[in-house]
DNA sequence: ATCCCGAGGG
DNA sequence: CCCTCTGGAT
C-alpha cells in the first residue's frame, strides 16, 4: 500500500466527513480578505474561537487597511489583547497595513512571494489567505496537518515545506487549501496531539499508525 | 502542565 | 536551530 493509495483513499472520506471548499471550511470569520489575513495574524497560538470573539470590535473599529494603518496602538493592543502575543501582533497588524497601502495600493496581494513580506505573515499564513479568500491554490501546513500527514504516514518529513510539496503531489494543488482544514478538523476532534481516539476513527482502516497500535491492544 | 490553524530574531 | 512573544481553556 503506497502513500499515493492511501491519500486517494483518504480524500473522499475526508471529503465526507467535512464538505464544502476551503471558504467554507474555513472557521474564521471575515468580510475581505484584508479581515481575513488579520485574523489569521491574530489566530497564531490562539483558537478560531477566540479570534471571533475578538474581530467584530476590531473590524468596527479598523475595517480595511487604511483604517488600520492609522490605528492608535494601545487602543489596538488593547482590542487584541485577549489573542496573545498582544504587542508583536499589534505591530503586525500596523506594520502590515502600512505596507499594502505603500506598495499594493490597500488591497492584499495574491502571489505568495508578495504576501510573505508582510508582517507576521510567513508561509502557512499566506497559504491560509491565498486559499481561503482567493480560491487560489495554498496548502496550509500547522501542527495539526504536520501531525497527522505523519500518523498516516503521507510523509516523513518535519520541514513544512516539504510536507505541503508532498501533499500538493499527493492530493493535487487545487484540492490543497481545503485538504488542510479537513486535517485541521479531524486531527482537532479525533485524532489529537495527545489522544488518538482510533476507536472513532474514520480514517482507521488507511492510518498505518492506527491499525498497528490496534494490533498492540488486541 | 499543555495546547491553541506561527512568525521573527539571534 | 532555538528562543521569545502572550493570554485563556482544559
Amino acid at each position: 500500500m503506497s502513500a499515493k493509495q492511501r491519500a486517494q483513499a483518504i480524500a473522499p472520506i475526508l471529503r465526507e466527513q467535512f464538505p464544502g471548499t476551503a471558504v467554507e471550511l474555513c472557521e474564521l470569520d471575515f468580510a475581505s480578505p484584508f479581515q481575513l489575513l488579520c485574523a489569521t495574524v491574530l489566530s497564531a497560538q490562539c483558537t478560531d474561537v477566540r479570534v471571533n470573539a475578538t474581530t467584530p470590535a476590531l473590524f468596527a473599529a479598523y475595517p480595511d487597511a487604511p483604517a488600520m494603518a492609522g490605528a492608535d496602538r494601545s487602543h489596538l493592543e488593547s482590542l487584541i489583547f485577549a489573542t496573545g502575543f498582544y504587542r508583536a501582533k499589534a505591530n503586525h497588524l500596523l506594520e502590515l497595513s502600512a505596507r499594502l497601502l505603500s506598495t499594493y495600493g490597500g488591497e492584499v496581494p495574491k502571489r505568495r512571494e508578495d504576501l510573505v513580506t508582510l508582517a507576521g505573515v510567513g508561509r502557512k499564513t499566506a497559504n491560509v489567505v491565498r486559499s481561503v479568500a482567493f480560491s487560489l491554490p495554498g496548502l496550509p501546513v500547522d501542527t495539526h496537518v504536520l501531525r497527522l500527514s505523519k500518523r498516516l504516514d503521507l510523509v516523513r518529513s518535519d520541514d513544512p515545506v516539504k510536507v505541503e510539496h508532498r501533499l500538493n503531489a499527493l492530493f493535487g494543488e487545487q484540492e490543497g487549501g481545503a485538504l488542510s482544514l479537513r486535517l485541521i478538523l479531524h486531527g482537532r476532534r479525533t485524532c489529537t496531539a495527545r489522544v488518538m481516539a482510533c476507536e472513532n476513527c474514520v480514517l482507521l482502516d488507511w492510518c498505518p499508525t492506527g491499525k498497528k497500535r490496534q494490533a498492540l491492544a488486541t
